[in-house]
RNA sequence: GGUCUGGUAGUUCAGUUGGUUAGAAUAUCUGCCUGUCACGCAGGGGGUCGCGGGUUCGAGUCCCGUCCAGACCGCCA
């Protein structure tokens, strides 16, 4: 049965020598006197060759009747190719089968196992294993071995050690949904699955093991996106003494490690910017810095004209795109088509054109004389090309659709330099959130994150405006990771969970293990976890997740190849007690 | 929970104002082919137009409902 070498591998040098391989039949050319297959393994595409007049009868039978995808095991001499093709790697050899043995027929696959397949979505997931035959998914899954590789060797290279954490866990109301799985043993009891193993780590810490890692699966139930699946992957950190500072040196190390061994960059700089500052420029807290585009606040510069739109808002905010104030009209309709619609939400998109001759003209000119429109464009130092965009209303909405128009525009002027990386800490997020319909404050990071501790003193009186110890971090647009500093003092924890709005009694039934094992001497202690899979397909410049995961979940979080979710037996559920 | 897009041959898609026997490419099958590698040439087979209902003399096409898929919003501590 033994091959003696893998389908990718033979060339020149190897000419003469009886070789056995193994593989599936990717494609079979026939020209009447001779057949050619290649024959497909892990490794690569290795031609082999069957003709009348070099091989024997039954041979030549043999390999006529193949299908695509047919495995054989055939046993040959290496020649010479009389061309070269030189698109592949075996490109200038092929193989004289002398023997051939078919080890499994095939039905005709429902889609081409090639490069660009002709199978839609549906179709691959459905089968899979097919669709992992092919090259960009096998390389994804192997990519992703190497990525998750490196990291391992750095973190146990840094002293970190591999730590597994139960799955099977306690469900707690704060955060994601919960994947809920019944306790047979335990009628009308459940666990969950974990979200994170945030609370396993902190007692990891306090367990003394101060420098921990999991490449670990994380569960959360809740809608799905192209970048969002309901089972992922982590790498999931934590270390004990340490400031923000020293997390972040640790984990630039990681990533340029990254950087430098699947990217060939070996001088990223990581910038810094805090939350408030990207909401301000960027209008999303997952800035891309691939491309400036800054948006400029000008509510000062705007009001005062009895322009209704700029004086009864609370913010003008624009965004200044060079060398386009050529636009059409059609061409400005349609992103302001794009700005209305439901998923962006603005109720319109007003413009200046700062003409190539220096004039401007606005679409509210009845109001903005050109001198008015020129402060403007003091303001923001536009030049003579430019466009710019304008929308007005609440702060943090408004900024936060001009931000998606920042992304969409760069994407559609081709703004974005794909060659660049460009990582970025985003810092000093909130420590709590309002939410306005259930009247109560919740953590924007989760409620084991630290406040600085120069806002201490304020917690109690003006929780709003409590910044925490917590970071993102951010590549390309993408937030691929984040952490915090965390609560080891047994008293702020229990005033955070107070001010959640948490009874003592809710928070010790809930976190009761966890406020207990804080007064035994918790070290302070403080990490990051970063998404594996998301991280991947950033790198490779992806934006789907999927084909970085070898089985993942459909947009309605269903696995169209074995059909999961599905409906249970009586006799199963009655094991569970339930109805 | 919501918005949008799509569902026609094994597959990817086209299908005009509602009108003859629903097309193309590719895959598949047969024959031919003395060096192919996106091989070529000739021919054949292949359709519940997602499903249900309605309008109409007549529906792939229009209307209503429903299912499935994808993208997004909400959601994702």
């Amino acid at each position: 049965m033994n091959r003696t070498n893998n389908c990718g591998e033979l060339t020149k040098s190897n000419l003469g020598q009886t070789v056995k391989l193994s593989g599936w039949v990717n494609k079979i050319r026939e020209k009447g006197f001779i057949i050619w297959v290649d024959l497909r393994d892990r490794y690569g595409i290795t031609q082999l060759v069957f003709d009348k007049e070099r091989s024997n009868d039954e041979i030549f039978t043999t390999a006529s009747q193949l299908g695509r995808e047919f495995v054989i095991e055939v046993e040959g001499s290496v020649i010479e190719r009389k061309s070269i093709n030189e698109n592949i790697d075996t490109g200038e050899i092929e193989i004289l089968v002398t023997s051939i043995n078919i080890l499994n027929k095939s039905l005709t696959p429902p889609f081409t196992i090639e490069n660009e397949s002709d199978g839609g979505e549906e179709l691959r997931m459905k089968y899979r294993y097919l669709d992992i035959r092919r090259e960009p998914i096998k390389e994804n899954l192997i990519f992703r071995h190497s990525l998750s590789l490196e990291v391992r060797n750095y973190l146990s290279e840094n002293n970190f050690i591999d730590v597994e954490t139960p799955c099977l866990i306690k469900s707690t109301p704060e955060g994601a949904r919960d994947f809920i799985v019944p306790s047979r043993l335990n009628p009308d009891h459940y666990y969950a699955l974990p979200q994170s193993p945030q609370i396993f780590k902190q007692l990891l810490m306090i367990g003394g093991i101060d420098k921990y890692y999991q490449i670990v699966k994380c569960f959360r139930d809740e809608d799905l996106r192209a970048d969002r699946q309901p089972e992922f992957t982590q790498i999931d950190c934590e270390m004990s003494f340490v400031n923000q500072e020293d997390v972040f040196q640790q984990f630039e190390g990681l990533m340029k490690r990254i950087f430098s061994k699947f990217l060939g960059s070996d001088n990223t700089t990581f910038d810094r910017m805090t939350y408030e500052s990207a909401i301000e420029k960027y209008g999303t807290d997952k800035p891309d810095l691939r491309y400036e585009l800054l948006i400029n606040n000008i509510s000062d510069e705007v009001k005062g004209k009895n322009f209704q739109i700029f004086d009864n808002n609370e913010i003008s905010v624009c965004l200044r795109v060079e060398g386009k104030s050529d636009l059409t009209r059609k061409e400005i309709d349609e992103i302001t088509d794009w700005v209305k619609r439901p998923q962006i939400g603005a109720s319109g998109l007003l413009w200046i054109k700062h003409n190539n001759d220096s004039s401007f003209k606005s679409s509210f000119d009845k109001f903005f004389s050109e001198s008015d429109l020129r402060v403007i464009s003091e303001k923001i130092s536009s030049k003579p090309g430019d466009i710019i965009f304008i929308m007005s209303g609440e702060y943090k909405k408004t900024l936060e659709q001009l931000g998606s128009l920042r992304v969409e525009l760069a994407s559609k002027f081709n703004l974005i330099d794909q060659e660049k990386i460009c990582p970025l800490w985003v810092t000093d997020f909130p420590l709590f959130e309002w939410d306005e319909e259930e009247k109560r404050f919740f953590s924007m990071h989760h409620p084991f994150t630290s406040p600085k501790p120069e806002f201490l003193d304020i917690l109690d009186k003006e929780p709003e405006k409590v910044i925490a110890n917590a970071y993102d971090l951010v590549l390309n647009g993408n937030e691929i990771g984040g952490g915090s500093i965390r609560i080891h003092d047994f008293d702020t924890q229990m005033k955070v969970f107070e001010l959640l709005g948490m009874s003592k009694e809710e928070y010790t039934s809930q976190f009761g293990f966890l406020i207990e094992a804080l007064k035994y001497g918790a070290p302070p202690h403080g990490g990051i976890a970063f998404g594996l899979d998301r991280l991947a397909a950033v790198l490779k410049g992806k934006d789907v997740i999927r084909d970085f995961i070898a089985f993942p979940k459909n947009n309605s979080g269903k696995d169209l190849m074995i059909d999961a979710p599905s409906k249970l037996t009586k006799e199963q559920l009655k094991d569970l007690s339930q109805k």
